[in-house]
DNA sequence: GTCTATAGTGCGATAGAC
DNA sequence: GTCTATCGCACTATAGAC
């Protein structure tokens, strides 16, 4: 265990990315929203930190390591929604918290996570992927309860999937940022049969 | 215009991929659902159709254009789902046979719908499409009506990315087809406020 | 409509100096 | 941690024979 000081300087060392590795990622994911994974290039993202490849690749190993990386920075987010939900004394209360944090969480990243989510190559890596796999577990659990069957599976992956969907949308196109996290909130609601 | 029996043999030309096209299309729209489209190189498409890159390149001048008309070929199948609910005498029957026909394209295309409408090359693509425009303004006029506000815009931009978003999570992983398509519509319509 | 061959470019990745 | 320089390869696209 460290010592009570060394709560003060963040604690990372095996888990979750340097200062350096963070900058590469926020660079990556704002290219993938912008031309998508598959077209993102490691020269790219070295372009839009003003360094050469060489740099980046000191970072990360291999293009798909950011990629991952990538992909678990924004299940991290996720995941910290979670699990502030689940820290709620009522199953109501949590379940609001949840949505509220996605609604917060896909409007705030407009393209971001909606193009991470779709996309076929990180879906490949999330199949297997313990952490993935846990938290989609625990944000069912809170949606749609524990003994859900197809119906609550089919459900909470509407759910999932309009929140990060629906903001790309053109229909959405200019509508106020407060506006949309509203109705996304109201809509997604109503959708799950809570009282709007 | 065609002598009356030019009818029998389909009749294109200016409009609609040949049948040596609709095969690039295909092939294209395949690895676009299992790569990403971004990730998928006019050399895979030619080696998935067992030729060679020059040969592809006489039915689309540029893998630019593959995407476009690629994309252009989900339009239609969307475009002909609405074109039919037009057809229905009430509003209510356009609306059901709208929302079976978009469950029925989601469903049987899995992973091919939700990967060319989050890809962000093709809504660069889409966004000034006239008749992706179109289409959408008459789907969304069938869905929610036609003087529909910002409540209006948001729910069928979720409902659009719900049902096809849906299909290609991990919590619908080895759900039957059936039990699928039955679930989707039952959820949308419920979404959309009408009777089960 | 298919092929081979080729041009030119960009890619992922590494070596080694500073 | 950044650079320059480089390798080998795959990519888009074209030319020209069959």
């Amino acid at each position: 265990m460290a010592s009570p000081d060394a709560a003060a300087v963040p604690e990372r060392g095996s888990v979750g990315p340097s200062p350096a590795q963070a900058r590469v990622i926020t660079a990556a994911l704002d290219l993938f929203a912008r031309h998508g994974v598959g077209a993102t290039s490691l020269g790219m993202i070295a372009t839009e930190l003003g360094v050469t490849k060489a740099a980046v690749y000191r970072q990360y190993k291999s293009r798909d390591e950011i990629v991952l990386a990538a992909a678990e920075t924004e299940l991290a987010r996720l995941e910290a929604v979670v699990a502030a939900a689940e820290l709620e004394p009522s199953r109501e209360q949590a379940r609001d918290r949840l949505l509220e944090g996605m609604v917060d969480l896909c409007v705030g990243g407009r393209r971001r996570v909606s193009t991470i989510l779709s996309d076929p190559v990180v879906d490949g890596f999330f199949v297997e992927h313990d952490q993935f796999r846990d938290v989609m577990r625990r944000l069912r659990r809170i949606m749609v309860g524990e003994g859900a069957g197809p119906e609550g599976r089919v459900t909470s992956a509407m759910v999932i999937a309009a929140t990060s969907g629906a903001v790309t949308h053109p229909f959405v196109q200019g509508l106020d940022d407060e506006v949309l996290r509203a109705q996304l909130l109201s809509l997604a609601r109503r959708f799950l049969g809570l009282p709007t």
